[in-house]
DNA sequence: TATAATAGTGTAATTAATTAACATTTTAGC
DNA sequence: GCTAAAATGTTAATTAATTACACTATTATA
């Protein structure tokens, strides 16, 4: 229940957040970008929300923990539903597939080495480009 | 010489381009976005170079391998002039400093990773954000 | 359940970064 | 030096994202 989720986050139930929670939870593509989210409640028959909108309760959302957003390459940020596990990111460069990675080694090595260069790691993003497997052909 | 490296890219030698490879070459930042360009070569009597050609020539030069570009965090990019080693960076969020690191163990893992997902892997951005030593007082 | 206080929304205008159009100027090879 | 092809500067246009503001909806509480 979407609500819920919502209301823990400080957040007042209203419809627009409530369907773009929805929708990010059970989107097939994972990473989303805003004028995504935009189309897609078009095409769901959400036809009042507004493109403002749908950016600010991103940006909410970030800030309330319940998504990451993105830079992958560039051009506009895309939002991921927050599942509680890190992980980092490898872009398909051909048809924009992303998909997911966590290596221990590579975590602990960022943060000793932040250590060694005297920063107090606050994040890290780590996004590997190449040509997936089906774009290979 | 810029002229040399401006020619052997098959690039025309032109004076904005001259200027800005100088600049890139010379800059106390490595890491400089099109806007920070414009205003250096202003502020060091250049007046006649327009926004434009700085957006232009900066994307030639990446085209052309003499600097690769940034996507630091979300707004604007930063370019740097290629040394030929590849690195990663670390970049406080406060006042902005970068700092460059290579890991091999890091890079083969992330060899490793894209294979095993059956990626050809092309590029790849590892930045670690974090505050630096002397943001920490 | 009604209601006031507060927060959220939609529309439209705005900003910031970047790119495109196009007439003019400059370069490089002859 | 001359000419074709490429590059530049100015200005206008795009794109992603944010803001202003009048209006509406939510929620705690009576």
């Amino acid at each position: 229940m979407e609500s819920k989720d919502l209301r823990d986050a400080g957040l007042k139930v209203t419809l627009p957040r409530v369907k773009i929670l929805e929708l990010l939870e059970t989107s097939e593509q994972r990473h989303v970008s805003a004028e995504e989210v935009f189309k897609m409640l078009r095409d769901g028959g959400e036809e009042k929300i507004g493109l403002a909108t749908v950016y600010r309760v991103l940006t909410q959302f970030e800030a309330a923990g319940l998504v990451t957003r993105h830079h992958f390459d560039g051009t506009n940020s895309v939002f991921e539903i927050e599942r509680g596990t890190h992980h980092d990111h490898i872009v398909c460069v051909q048809c924009g597939k992303v998909d997911e990675f966590v290596d221990e080694m590579i975590e602990l090595r960022q943060k000793e080495i932040a250590e060694r260069k005297g920063y107090e790691m606050t994040d890290h993003s780590l996004h590997i480009y190449g040509v997936c497997g089906e774009c290979q052909e």
